[in-house]
DNA sequence: GCCATATTGAGATTGAGTATCAAATGAGCA
DNA sequence: TGCTCATTTGATACTCAATCTCAATATGGC
């Protein structure tokens, strides 16, 4: 019996399984193991070679489910691609830097009170919103200046 | 000959083709017509279904072609499926509902600034965003709030 | 008109994601 | 511990949007 990192995603999603009446499975624990190995963010294809023993369709089925419980979030790339990653719970948004590809959380995210404003000037009433900036992250932006 | 509406979307992408030396073909102005007649947004798909004799692959071209112009732009809704639209060239955003389907342009954004500042606390530089926003138009929350 | 080249389109192909359904497995209970 | 049965799994087929291929066609300049 080899020894299995406790890595506190797993711990917390086998938790998170056990409230809501989910089984707990080796394969679930398998693929939130393979999610928290995973660095930044990452493809659900990704994620299926990274588990060759897992059936595909059970990849996606669990990704899913660590989406809805919050585990991950969605990240949408600047050209189109889906990717996910683990993230900060509850609301907020993602730098995604152009130049290196790496993803960071943007915090404290206020703007739903700006955007009701705006669009109220049209009648509209916004119930929802989604953000994902793009650009250059410290370490890229900073080598950029030196050069 | 049949008289031809004239469209000035369909007017200016030709003169616009011109402008950038790809020829002026039947299919390209088909499909002009087509997008101009279009209310609200649409799928690239339902325009193939509005030109059945216009094949697939260049239906998807020169959707492509119009949306590099900034004669359509890309309409994300909260399903994550691609619509296009007719819209004001220029940076904007979209007010979708999500209770008619309607979408309607969002003017005078001016998030730059706000998004900038917030980001430039983790050290990113900014240079792009997108922004989606849903929920009710004028029409359906007042609707909402007759009934 | 002629020619070189851009454009078109039928059909094949890709790629992400989902549906099917029989087999495997987990959790509660005897 | 073993039984039972609903949940979960996974091989496979399938869907759907979008792109690729490449021979046939149309365009614009001469
Ligand atoms: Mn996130
Ligand atoms: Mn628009
Ligand atoms: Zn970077
Ligand atoms: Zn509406």
């Amino acid at each position: 019996m080899p020894t299995k990192a406790h890595h506190p995603l797993v711990e917390d999603f086998l938790a998170r399984l056990e409230e809501k009446d989910y089984r707990h499975t080796g394969t679930r624990e398998e693929v939130a193991r393979a999610v928290a190995q995973q660095g930044s963010h990452f493809t659900a294809e990704a994620l299926c070679e990274a588990l060759p023993r897992v059936g595909r369709a059970t990849v996606y089925r669990n990704v899913k489910l660590l989406v809805e419980m919050g585990f991950l979030c969605r990240v949408l790339m600047e050209d189109g691609e889906l990717h996910y990653q683990v993230s900060h719970k509850g609301h907020h948004h993602h730098l995604i830097c152009t130049y290196c590809g790496q993803s960071q959380d943007l915090l404290n995210c206020d703007f739903q009170g700006l955007l009701k404003e705006k669009a109220s000037t049209q009648g509209f009433e916004v119930e929802g919103h989604t953000v994902e900036l793009y650009g250059r992250c410290r370490t890229c932006a900073s080598e950029a200046t030196a050069s």
